[in-house]
Parts: C-alpha cells; structure tokens; sequence
DNA sequence: ATGTAC
C-alpha cells in the first residue's frame, strides 16, 4: 500500500468508513500517496481526499462534478446596505435560479446546459460579511474589503463534468500512454474553466436580480474537484483543494464561519492539498430523524448566527442543516496544528440560497 | 451530484 498520511487530531472525529475508502484508493495500482484532509468523509468515492498517481489516472476518484469549487466575489455593496428581509422576499419569489434569465457572455456555446444555475445537494450562494480580519498584508493584496457585502458560490460544472466522466470512466484507470488520457484532460479542462465561469454568471444575474448594477470582482475562485498534472505524477483532489494557488476560502456550514487562509509552504506532506469544507457528519438519510423535533419549516430556514436561508426543499434544508456537518474550527485547528495554513480572516454569513 | 438511474 502506499504511504497514506491523515491531517487531523484527537478532536477531530473521522468515521471508520471514510478511512477504508480512502485505505482502498491507496491500494489502487499507480498510487504513490494517499491524503485525507480533516474533513474526509465517506462518499461514492471519499471527500476530503487527495490521491497521487504515477504513469495511471483515475477520473471516478474526482467523480462527476469535475471543476466544483468555491467563488468568492466582492458585490461591490457596503455590508451596511444589506437589506435581509427584501432580499428573503425577492429570493423566495424564484424557485431556482433558472428562472432568472441567464446570458452567456463568451463566445463559445456553452457546454453547461444549465448555465446560471448551481445544482442541489450541498450547492448554495451565501451573501457573508466580514466578521474578523487576522491577517492585514495579505487583506489588502486580496482586496478583501471589511466594509463590503462578498458572496460566496459552490457549484460546479453542473452536467457537463458527468457526461465527461460517463466517457472515460474505467475503474482500472487509464494509463497514461493512453490516448484517452489526453482527451480526457482536455474536456476536464474545459470543465474546470466553466464551472468557474459558471459561478461567476450566478454572482452577476443573482445581482442584478436584486436591483444592482452588478460589478462583482472576484477575490478567490478554488476547485476542489480536478486532477492536476505534477511532473509524471497526477494529483487527483476530491473535495480537496491546491495550497498551491494563493489563499483559499474553507467554508463552515451556514450556521458557521468560513475561513479565509493562506496555505504555508509545508503541504508537500499533504499534497500541496487543503480542505474544502467542514465535512459532512451525518449522512442525509439519518437528518430528518435526528432533528426534526428541534425546528419547524420555519426555525430550520434561520441559523444561530441570526442569518437566514431561502430553499424551498425542507427535506435539503434538514440535511444540509449545520447539525449534519463537522465543526469548522476543528477542521481548522487540524491544519493549523500541521502548520499547513495561516488564517487570514473569517467571514460571517447573512443569507444563504439553496436551489 | 445528477436538465435524478433502475
């Protein structure tokens, strides 16, 4: 078996299951090193994960979702504009967001169907506002304003990564004299480029849906779903992402903090890799049972932190409620203690949207 | 996770 190395600590709780999987892909022909992240979780394949190859890839270890990942997006709108009750109105008046129109900007077609839209499951906008700054210097490189209202986008490639998988999935891999190989990285390219494209399309029409002048600017965009070619090696992340690429956005759940920090240069040990989340705790089946006697359809669309989500799937609501996910700051404190990562500020969420 | 498979 390969080396695995798993970033975490004493109270940071991993389910056995995850670790299995995770001890399977590491048996896997061509692997060389194996990571979990300390939001590794079970899945098809596991979230949280890092797998690096040599002479194979493995695109069903990245999965479908190819180029999923993270926009944050300054709106351009001082924090202290934020209207939270028109906005919980005029949100709830859509039922997703393929009912506001969506123009392609670029010149190709797209190759997303759903463009403008971000998906279910874990999918969501999140408008936050800054809630502590603990790194200046590298605030104002980012030009991350605490004045100003940012928006936060998980989505991905929506159908277009899993027609890409459907082609080329192959459980033994492909080699990497394979001509498919090339074929395959290119469309998955081209998949990482648009789901990024794709979350910025959502920050401008959810905008000017609202009534603004949208003139977003992007401050951090990050996948945490892509392989990315190292030398003869293949790094394959999994809900993980680059430390590679300047700060990263780490996001709690929507009754918690996201994290902004900027990765040290000690990641070899994990990949060059960080966490892409907290890491779901409960799987979406056991939710509903778990919590329902503690919230109605109404307390569940509200949070501790007095933010509020507009969905109008309760049953997503119940398992995407904080409860079923791990507690960011322990995810934190795992890379922290490995030295992996510098925290640079912490942003609180306000509103959140859910398809 | 999925213009939701069987």
């Amino acid at each position: 078996m390969s080396n695995i190395t798993i970033i975490s600590n004493e109270k940071n709780w991993i389910e056995q299951t995850a670790i299995n999987q995770l001890e399977a892909l590491a048996n896997l022909p061509g692997v060389v090193q194996t990571v979990g992240l300390p939001d590794l979780h079970a899945g098809k394949s596991p979230v949280g994960a890092v797998v690096v190859s040599e002479d194979v890839i493995y695109p069903h270890i990245v999965g479908g979702d190819i180029g999923c990942g993270m926009g944050l997006y300054d709106t351009g709108i001082e924090s202290r504009k934020f209207k939270l009750d028109r906005w919980v109105t005029k949100l709830s008046n859509i039922r997703e967001l393929a009912d506001i129109q969506t123009d392609n900007p670029y010149e190709e077609p797209s190759p997303i169907y759903d463009l403008g839209t971000i998906g279910g499951g874990n999918h969501f906008v999140e408008f936050q506002v800054v809630d502590k700054i603990y790194d200046k210097e590298v605030c104002m490189a980012l030009q991350l304003d605490e004045a100003m209202l940012m928006l936060l986008v998980h989505s991905g490639s929506r159908g277009y990564g899993q027609s890409i998988l459907n082609t080329y999935d192959n459980p033994q891999g492909l080699a990497a004299d394979d001509e498919q190989v090339e074929c395959y990285l290119t469309e998955h390219d081209n998949a990482v480029l648009w789901a990024a494209r794709n979350r910025k399309i959502v920050v401008n029409k959810l905008l000017a849906y609202l009534g603004y002048t949208p003139r977003p600017k992007k401050l951090i965009d990050c996948q945490h779903n892509f392989i990315e070619r190292r030398g003869d090696r293949f790094i394959h992340r999994k809900g993980a992402v680059s430390a590679e690429r300047g700060p990263i956005i780490i996001p709690g759940s929507r009754g918690s903090l996201t994290y902004v920090v900027e990765p040290t240069k000690n990641t070899a040990m994990a990949a060059f890799s960080l966490s892409h989340g907290a890491g779901r705790k409960w799987a979406r089946s056991l939710c509903k049972s778990r919590i329902r006697n503690k919230y109605d359809r109404d307390t569940i669309r509200q949070t501790k932190l007095k933010s509020r989500v507009v969905c109008h799937d309760t049953d997503l609501l119940f398992q995407e409620a904080p409860e079923a996910y791990k507690n960011i700051d322990t995810v934190i404190d795992s890379l922290l203690q490995f030295e992996l990562i510098n925290v640079v500020a912490t942003l609180r969420p306000v509103l959140t949207y859910k398809g």
